[in-house]
DNA sequence: GCACAGGTAGATT
DNA sequence: AATCTACCTGTG
C-alpha cells in the first residue's frame, strides 16, 4: 500500500477538488427557512470541531461529506446559505435538511435557552447568530471521537481523511471525475469495515494509541448486531452509560458522540475549553470535568449542549484574541 | 529539545 | 474516591 500523499493539515491540496467549474457539479440551490449565517458562523460550524470532514474552498464555500453525501456548502452576504452537489439529487436535499436542520428549529432553541437570566451566555448567543448543532450520522461521530483525544482539529481531520481515502468506500464514481484531494472521494470506513483492517494499518492512519480504541471498539460492534444502533436509540443517560462501555470512550466522547451524532441536546460535553470557560464565566474554578458537565445540564437545562457550543465557540475566540 | 494538544484507562495513593 | 501517568505523534 503507497503512501498517502502528503497534505499540509487544514488546507485541500494543491490539486482542488472538486474543480470549481466541474460542469458535473449542480447549480447552487438554496437552503430554505434557516438563520441567516454569516461565513464566519459557517466556518464554525464546519470547522470548529463537531464536523472534521469540512474543507474551506474560500472565504464563504466549503467542500465536505458525510455518510455517502459530498456537497458544497456557501454562506452569501446576505446571510444566505446554498448548497451544491455532484448530483444533485432529492436525496442529497433530504440529507442535507437532516444533516443541517434536525428537527427542531434554530430559533426557537436559542429562544428557550436561559439567555435571559444569564448575561455571559447572552453575550455567547449574540456573538454568534446562526451557530448550530449539526445532526451527523452516529457511527460517524463515534469514530471521529474515538480519534479526538488529545489532538487538535487539524489533525484530527488528518486521521479520518487517512482512514476514509484508505479504507472507505469510494463516492460519487462516474460523477464529478476523479477526485484528488483524495480524502472527500471516499466516505469514512463503516465500523464493520474497521473491523477487518488490522490494528497497525490503523496506526498507519497517524492514529497512535488511538488505533487500538478503533480496533478493539470495531470488534466490539462487529461481536454485538444491532447494538449501535439500539444504543442510538436509548434515552440521554443509557445511551451515555453504554457509549462508556467501548473502549477509548469516557464521558467527554460519549457526549460529544449523543449532541453531534444522535441530537441529543441535552448533552454537555466538557473539554479542556469548557473547564477553562466554566472556571471563568461561572466562579467554577477546580471543579472536575464531571461536577462541570452535571452542573452544565442542570443551568443551561434540556438543550445545555447547545449553550455550550455558543460558550466553546467564544472562549475560543476570545481566547485566541486576547493570548 | 520539549511541552502541548477539545481524553481515557489502569495503577497508585 | 481522588490523583498520577502512560499512551502516539505532529506542531510550535
Amino acid at each position: 500500500m503507497g503512501k498517502a500523499r502528503q497534505v499540509k493539515p487544514g488546507e485541500l491540496p494543491s490539486t482542488s477538488f472538486p474543480p470549481a467549474d466541474d460542469a458535473t457539479w449542480s447549480g447552487w440551490q438554496l437552503l430554505p427557512g434557516h438563520t441567516p449565517i454569516a461565513p464566519a458562523v459557517l466556518a464554525e460550524i464546519l470547522d470548529g470541531g463537531q464536523a472534521f470532514r469540512w474543507y474551506r474552498e474560500n472565504n464563504d464555500a466549503w467542500v465536505g461529506t458525510f455518510g455517502s453525501s459530498l456537497l458544497r456548502l456557501s454562506a452569501d452576504a446576505g446571510g444566505a446559505l446554498r448548497w451544491s452537489a455532484p448530483a444533485a439529487s432529492a436525496k442529497t436535499s433530504l440529507a442535507l435538511a437532516h444533516y443541517w436542520e434536525g428537527e427542531r428549529p434554530l430559533d426557537s432553541l436559542v429562544d428557550s435557552l436561559p439567555w435571559r437570566s444569564d448575561a455571559h451566555l447572552a453575550r455567547c448567543l449574540a456573538e454568534f447568530p446562526g451557530l448550530r448543532i449539526l445532526r451527523q450520522p452516529f457511527g460517524e461521530t463515534l469514530l471521529c471521537f474515538l480519534c479526538s483525544a488529545t489532538k487538535q482539529i487539524v489533525q484530527i481531520k488528518q486521521m479520518v481523511g487517512l482512514l476514509a481515502e484508505r479504507h472507505g468506500e469510494r463516492l460519487t464514481p462516474g460523477g464529478a471525475g476523479s477526485p484528488e484531494p483524495v480524502s472527500l472521494g471516499y466516505r469514512l470506513p463503516s465500523w464493520a469495515e474497521i473491523a477487518e483492517i488490522p490494528e497497525a494499518e490503523l496506526r498507519a492512519c497517524q492514529l497512535g494509541f488511538r488505533a487500538r480504541y478503533i480496533h478493539q471498539t470495531a470488534k466490539f460492534i462487529a461481536a454485538h448486531p444491532g447494538w449501535l444502533e439500539e444504543t442510538e436509540a436509548l434515552p440521554y443517560a443509557a445511551a451515555r452509560e453504554r457509549l462508556c462501555l467501548l473502549p477509548g470512550v469516557g464521558g467527554k466522547v460519549a457526549d460529544c458522540v449523543l449532541l453531534f451524532g444522535a441530537g441529543r441536546l441535552e448533552a454537555f460535553p466538557v473539554d479542556t475549553w469548557i473547564l477553562k470557560a466554566m472556571a471563568a464565566r461561572y466562579g467554577l474554578a477546580g471543579w472536575k470535568p464531571a461536577q462541570v458537565a452535571q452542573f452544565g445540564r442542570a443551568h443551561f437545562g434540556p438543550l445545555a449542549g447547545l449553550a455550550q457550543q455558543y460558550l466553546f465557540a467564544w472562549e475560543r475566540r476570545m481566547g485566541r484574541a486576547r493570548t
